[in-house]
This record gives structure tokens, C-alpha cells and sequence, in this order.
DNA sequence: CTTGCATTTGACCGACCAGTCAATTAGTAT
DNA sequence: ATACTAATTGACTGGTCGGTCAAATGCAAG
């Protein structure tokens, strides 16, 4: 077995960056092969099809940013408010962050496909489906240590997890609309207040 | 002039369902034809382009959806917080039923879009930021109106309402991509919580 | 009946699409 | 060296893309 393959890898993070910036639909197998220097004889090597590269790439990509940026934002010793707070922070920087290298507001890299291919492609929405639930297991196992703390009030924490994910889904979508990452700052923090299945409610 | 005509307007209704179904670079201009009853070259006779008809479709749908669903759910004679529930509950309701019709919820048509080409045309990206600024307009006015009643303490009204809109586009794209109307009566009703800017806070 | 414009047709264009394949090259194991 | 496989090349296919165009048709005014 070779350790890392190089142009499989190379075909991947291609892909990734062309999708993010320009969306699977408008993007050609030939674009990604020419970014990534290489034939398209190489790419139906590794992946037998468009579809199956972008189902690698979702796994392998969320796998690293659940590696890398989610474990940082939901390190255990901040409390469980702070880690949602980082969590949102991280949002924005990585906004910002788009914004300065290609002078445009992307959105969210999932909520993006999703909205694309969701009614395009059974096994990729259910693939995104899946990352989207496993994200919020990690919200709402913070929510549920946030309430045994007495941070937060008693609540549904998986639908309090669930409505937090939408939330910044939709604040990403105006943010990419608006072309404008500041969106993210504006409104971004109501998503620490957002309560379903409150007792008192 | 003709008062009403009718094959730009089955081009119209035609784009604007594919469209909603499979987006915007899934669809030919070939295939809106197709559904027209029509051949190419009228479809270039009325739009020079797939990109003018797009923003085209985006102007007449967006008025009719005002004049029709908004203006049922926004009526005067409903308390502010009534007019937001109505909102919420027209989202249920236009989810579900496309739902019904195709087998598939679709989410939001404009969110769809704007995911889509935001990045991609930047004419298309500033018309749906311009449809969603008047969106938030009535939302701000009934905010308004509902803190000049008492119904709700002072918060900044135009954050408010983006961070409301933000909220249900997010819960659009994520019933979109659970494929399952429901998430909407599940999570939605959080949408008339959220506040920006409340002194308390 | 004639003029003139709006509408519609359907063939056509070059470019690009996802995907195929036989042939070549590189790397490894014996 | 040999043999086997993995990796890579680059030409190729059939089909679709957005868009063009000259010719035909419909229709209304004089």
C-alpha cells in the first residue's frame, strides 16, 4: 500500500476547491484533471465516476475539518457556551478568510452541495445527511453537558443541535448572498440563544 | 401590446419549475423548450439569454409571491407575532406540499438559487440580495410594530429580521437535505425567538 | 390585396460534457 | 533480468450545451 497517493490527493483538492468556489454543475472532470495536473485517464483510475470522487472528497474533508477545526472549537476544557462561541468564530474567520483569497463570500462547502445536489443525487444527499447529523451529535452532547452544568435551562438538545446547524447554514447562505462575511458578526451570535422544547415555552 | 403572452410565460413557468427541481445548470435550455411546447429559437426570441430569463423569472415570481402568499400571511388585521407564525407556517405548508407533488422537498426556490450562482454571476447573486433585502423590509416593519405595542421588548429590528430570514433558509436547506418536510414544524418555531440587539442581552 | 412586424420554426455552430480505452511508462517483487 | 501490476497518457466517442440564423408563418393595419 502507498501511504499517500499523490495524485489522487491532488484530484481531490482540486475538486474541492473548484466546487467550493464554482459548484459541482459548472465545473468539468477536464478542469479539475488540468488544476491537478493530469490526464483524464488518471482520474477514471482512481474514481470510476464524477459522483464517486465528490463522495471521497465529502468523507475525507469533513473527516480532516472534524480532525482539525471541530476539535479545537469543541476542546473540553472550554465550557460548553464557549466552545459553541468558538465554533461560531470559526465560521467567520474561515468566511473572512475566503473572502481575502478570492475576493468572495463562498458559503458553507456542504450547505452548498447539499442545496445542489440534494434533489440531483440520492446517495450524495444522503451522504451530506449523515455529516450534517454526525455534527450535530457533537452540538447537542455540548447542549446536553451545558444543561447538566445549569449553564442552560432544560431543552430538546438534539432539536436545539439540529436549529443551531440551521441557523448557521442560513447565516452562511446570506453571508455568500450578500458577498459579504461581516453578515457572520452581525447575526451570527443569536445562534448561542436558540432554544427548542424549553419547559417554559 | 399584448396583454398577456403566452409562450414567454410557459417558458417562464417552465424554467421556474425545473429550476426548483434540479437547479440552474441542470437544466438546458433545450429541456425548458421541451416543457413549453416551444422550439429554440422562440426562447431566444423573447430572452437573449438563459441568464436574462433567470433574472427575469427571479422579478415576476418574487412579485407574485408577495402579492399572494405574503400578503395573506403579513395582513394587517394579524398581531405582528401572528404574521410571523403565518409566515413560518406557509414555509410548512409549501414545503409539504411540493413534498406531496414530487416526492422530494425542495427547500427554498430563491435560497436554491442563490447557493447556486451567487458565486457564479454576479447580476443573479445582486437580485436575489435585493429580493431578500425587501423580504426582511416587511419582516422589519412588523418587528417594529411589535415593539411599539409591547409585544416584544427593543432590539434592532433590521438585524433581527435578516437573522429570522437567515434562520428559515437554514431550516429550508437542512429539510431539503433530510429530504423530509417535517424538520420545519420540528425546529421552525424557534424563528420567533430570535432577537439581535436586545438590550437585556 | 399589400405591407410590415411579431412570432415561430428547425437546422446548424463550435465548445464542452462525462466517460472509454488501448498503449505506454514506472515501480516492485522475485 | 523477468514478470506482474499500478499508474499515466492522450486520443477518442456520442451526446449535450448555450446560442445563431435564415426562412416561413401569423396577424394586424392601411
Amino acid at each position: 500500500m502507498n501511504q499517500t497517493n499523490n495524485t489522487r490527493d491532488r484530484l481531490l483538492k482540486s475538486a474541492r476547491d473548484l466546487f467550493y468556489a464554482r459548484s459541482y454543475g459548472h465545473v468539468g472532470v477536464k478542469e479539475i484533471c488540468d488544476m491537478a495536473g493530469v490526464q483524464k485517464g488518471s482520474f477514471y483510475h482512481f474514481f470510476p465516476s464524477k459522483q464517486e470522487l465528490t463522495l471521497a472528497l465529502l468523507d475525507e474533508y469533513f473527516a480532516e475539518l472534524k480532525a482539525n477545526v471541530f476539535a479545537r472549537a469543541f476542546r473540553p476544557e472550554l465550557t460548553p457556551l464557549q466552545r459553541l462561541s468558538a465554533w461560531l468564530d470559526n465560521i467567520y474567520e474561515f468566511q473572512k478568510l475566503t473572502q481575502e483569497q478570492t475576493g468572495k463570500t463562498l458559503g458553507c462547502p456542504y450547505g452548498n452541495i447539499a442545496s445542489e445536489l440534494s434533489t440531483l443525487d440520492e446517495t450524495i444527499r444522503q451522504r451530506i445527511d449523515s455529516l450534517f447529523i454526525k455534527l450535530t451529535d457533537d452540538v447537542r452532547n455540548t447542549l446536553e453537558e451545558a444543561v447538566q452544568k445549569g449553564d442552560i435551562p432544560p431543552c430538546d438538545t438534539a432539536a436545539t443541535a439540529t436549529a443551531m446547524l440551521a441557523y448557521l447554514e442560513g447565516v452562511m447562505l446570506l453571508a455568500k448572498t450578500r458577498n459579504d462575511p461581516e453578515i457572520v458578526r452581525r447575526i451570527g451570535d443569536a445562534v448561542l440563544h436558540i432554544r427548542i422544547g424549553t419547559t417554559s415555552a
